[in-house]
DNA sequence: ATAAAAATTGAAAGCGCTTTGGATAAAAAA
DNA sequence: TTTTTTATCCAAAGCGCTTTCAATTTTTAT
């Protein structure tokens, strides 16, 4: 059943039929009710390939993920993607995933720019140093990043949450309740929001003339496992630090049972301050003794993003 | 850049450059180079929907997650579509994600089936009564099922592990070792897989003369603080099991955090047997002093089930 | 050399929709 | 009543690609 055929059955032109369905305002009121219900009797659908090529606008929103595995491995990823999914699906978008795959990254934004396969494109996992926005403007597809890049010379559209400024703060709150060594198991500091916070905190350190000690820190995936293996590795050290930081709630996963297999106790012999991303899985609340610097709910975030780029 | 313009610059007919571009055996052998050479040169990209359009094919498969939250809030969703994204992604198709909304998974097949949208589903989280596969079949949308539904009846292509039989030989294992009193705590029985996996277990009961005991047992939403909260619960109670089997490495996290609130030792006061999805982050390898029945990767899944519906 | 077969190219007709540029009929203004 | 406006509707031209059907040229067979 297509556009024409409904319009046969309906005596009317393909034009009218169209325009009733899209409500275009030159159509008559009750030719647009018997073409409406016409057409919800026969159960037409239009062929969305028809008309996004009539149109030119894809309705749809592309997200490709780095050929690089380990983004695509992080669940904070799927989440952010799900969060948005939903925004696109009610506004009647399309969600493109592309993962992985021999052809890169930045190609495959060159192919949807060019090939009109998308009508924007969300960046995530955004690195210090990021080509992807300059390819973008290049290419005039719209775009929004999700975090930050490095260089804030060239402007372009973001939404980020205050990661120097959690870590900061978060940094502070523990030497001023006395800790003079504290540990910080961070994301990948290639990315951009591990970076910050990686920033935060050594600011802190060195506003209370405390040093930076390398041996006290972790950068790396986000895993439970990385969790508990330097954890185990930090506070195994001559000179252990007396509290931590984490950038995220799997990790915590992974030091608690460090803690516990050594024999310590969280909220005693070691403090923990996390950065809860609010993966919906792994909500537990009230479990840590600990303070949770910034929970932002990373499916949120997905959502915004998808609102603005909309927008 | 489109085809007609590159056919002008070569002063060849569209029909030939087309053919030249897409391997179709009559076009001469220097002509095809040239053709390559040049559309390489001034970055021809063809367009999709144009494409879709006159072949009729999409090029894409989707993901519809059912409107029911839960399911999209399970990690174990995203990693089996993350497997597949990739397969996909690989083969030159897209993947579409279609997540909640106020249009039900039903007509979304619908839609896709008589829009053209896509040229195949996977269906997840099948259930055991699940009136999916009469609707695809009666759409003739290609699709796959990954897990099976309860009826054999009606006969569809599917992908699963033995999950009866996993849960069988797991429980039949805590009995011989002497375990009298055994508790479950599994995903959410609705569910084809965790309706099976309580099927294995309560026959490997009935068959050594066993009570099943519904108090010891949980179902629903596979989270850590499931797991946390029911191990609690159901260890806490007057006469608790000796022994736990648990359908999802994440209410495993739950339930060692529970033991370990009660004092318990894994292995010791309480035995433990999980079903290991292999997500990456939660990737624990000889953390729990407890046997594994099926470590089946849910990722290697999602690209198995990708490859067999693209056949 | 001529006839037949094979290789190579093109013109044009879609694919199913949107949209421009009129037509026509009805309503309002003169 | 005649002229303008306004409200409805339609024919036809794309959108950018594939593909059928034919035409032309080159090879091979006779």
């Amino acid at each position: 059943m297509n556009l024409k055929e409904l319009a046969h059955h309906l005596n009317l032109s393909q034009t009218t039929v169209s325009r009733a369905l899209n409500g275009y305002p030159e159509v008559g009121k009750a030719t647009r009710r018997r073409v409406a219900d016409e057409a919800n009797r026969l159960g037409y659908r239009p062929n969305a390939h028809a008309r996004r090529l009539a149109t030119g606008r894809a309705h749809a929103i592309g997200y490709v993920f780095p050929s690089d595995r380990t983004v695509m491995i992080d669940p904070l990823f799927s989440d952010f993607v799900a969060g948005a999914a939903d925004v696109y699906t009610s506004q009647g978008f399309e969600t493109l995933l592309h993962a992985g795959g021999q052809e890169d990254e930045m190609s495959v934004y060159r192919r949807y720019a060019e090939g009109g396969a998308v009508d924007g494109v969300v960046v995530q996992g955004s690195h210090v140093d990021d080509p992807r926005i300059a390819l973008l403007n290049e290419l005039k597809l719209p775009y929004i990043v999700h975090g930050r890049t490095g260089d804030s010379e060239i402007s372009y559209p973001w939404l980020d949450i205050d990661n120097r400024g959690a870590f900061h703060k978060a940094t502070k709150l523990l030497t001023d309740f006395g800790h003079q060594r504290i540990g910080l198991l961070n994301g990948l500091e290639s990315l951009t929001f591990a970076f910050h916070r990686r920033q935060g905190y050594e600011q802190a350190l060195v506003e209370k003339g405390l040093a930076v000690d390398e041996t006290m820190s972790f950068s790396g995936v986000m895993t439970e496992e990385n969790g508990y293996r330097h954890t185990k590795r930090i506070l195994q050290q001559p000179n252990p630090p007396t509290a931590l930081l984490l950038s995220s709630m799997l990790m915590v996963w992974g030091a608690m049972r460090a803690a516990n297999e050594l024999g310590l106790v969280v909220g005693k012999d070691v403090s923990m301050i996390a950065h809860d991303d609010g993966l919906p899985f792994l909500n537990a609340d009230g479990l840590v003794p600990a303070l949770t610097t910034t929970s932002s709910s990373i499916r949120a975030a997905g959502s915004r993003v998808a609102e603005l780029l909309l927008e």
